[in-house]
DNA sequence: GCAGAAATGTAGCATATGCTACATTTCGTG
DNA sequence: CACGAAATGTAGCATATGCTACATTTCTGC
C-alpha cells in the first residue's frame, strides 16, 4: 500500500470519521434514554424502537452491545437504565447537542431544519470548533438584543 | 407500538440521518475520484484505497455498488471513470465541502480542525442551512476587513 | 518478450444495523 | 386468577462496510 507515495490528500481523516460511526449509536441511544427517563420514569426497548422508528429487535441488539460496553444495564424483560458511564455521556451528548441547535437557530436557521441538522451534525463537531460556536451564538444574540 | 401516544419527540429525524449513511459514502467517493482525477489523469482503486485507508476491497464492492446505481463506470483492470451524473454530484458535494470548511475557517476554527471536522459535517447539511453558512462567511470576511 | 511487481479480482470471514416471523414472559383487566 | 395484550427474546435473513489470503491480470524494466 502506497503509504510512502504521497496519497494525496486526506487519508486519516476519514479514517476517523468511519470509526465515530459507532460511538455515534452509543450517543444517540444514552441520550435518547436519559430523555425518555425525565418523561416517564421507565425507559423499555418499545420506547427507543418508537424512537427511532426502528424495530424492537435492532434496538435489543444494540442495547445488549452497550450494556456489554457498560453504558447501560438491563435484565431480561426489565427496562433500562443508564450506568453512571452512561449518564455521562448522555449529558455530555445533550449539552453538544444543545450548543449546536443553539447555533444553528442562532445563525438564523428555523427550528425545523436545525433540529433535523443538528441530529447528524452533533457527533462530528469537535470540542475546537464547539467553542466557536458557543462564542459566536453569545456574539449574535448580544447584536440582535442591541439592535 | 406508541403512534398516537405522542411518540415523545424526534422519531423521524433519525431515520432520515440513518438512511442519509448510504449517500454519504457515494458522495464521499466520487468527490474523490473527481480530486484525484484533478491531479492524476487516471483513478484506480489503489488511490481510492489509499485515501480512504481501506483495502482495495473494500473500495472494489463500493465501485462495484456506485458503478450499479450509475454514478460511475468500470471494466475489469481498468480505471474508474465518473459518468455525468457521478461528475454532477461529486461537483455538489465539493462545492458544499467548501462552504462548510470556509464556514469553520471564517468563525475563528484552526485549519486542521475545520478539514476534519468538514469531513464529519458535510453530509448533514441543509441547502437552508448552507446558505447561512454562506451568508455569515461573507459577513465575517466583511467585518475582518473594515477591522 | 519475459519475469517480477503492481493492481485487480475472488473467496470467505467479521461486525453493525436493519427486517419478519415466531416463541416466551410479563402485565392488566375483567 | 386467568386470559389476552403488550413487551421481550430468539432465529434467520439481508445489506453495507471492513479485513486477510490467495488467484489472476496488467504493467514495467531489463
Amino acid at each position: 500500500m502506497p503509504a510512502s507515495k504521497a496519497p494525496l490528500a486526506a487519508p486519516l481523516p476519514h479514517q476517523r470519521t468511519r470509526r465515530d460511526h459507532s460511538n455515534e449509536t452509543a450517543e444517540d441511544y444514552v441520550e435518547a434514554i436519559a430523555e425518555i427517563l425525565t418523561e416517564k420514569k421507565e425507559c423499555r426497548a418499545v420506547d427507543l424502537a418508537a424512537f427511532f422508528g426502528v424495530s424492537h429487535v435492532t434496538v435489543k441488539r444494540i442495547v445488549s452491545r452497550l450494556a456489554g460496553e457498560g453504558l447501560l444495564q438491563t435484565e431480561p424483560y426489565r427496562p433500562i437504565t443508564l450506568t453512571r458511564q452512561g449518564k455521562r455521556l448522555a449529558t455530555m451528548s445533550r449539552q453538544r447537542h444543545e450548543i449546536v441547535q443553539n447555533f444553528l437557530l442562532a445563525i438564523g436557521v428555523d427550528a425545523a431544519t436545525a433540529a433535523l441538522d443538528t441530529e447528524g451534525i452533533e457527533h462530528h463537531v469537535s470540542p475546537k470548533t464547539l467553542a466557536r460556536f458557543e462564542e459566536l451564538t453569545q456574539s449574535l444574540r448580544a447584536a440582535d438584543r442591541s439592535r
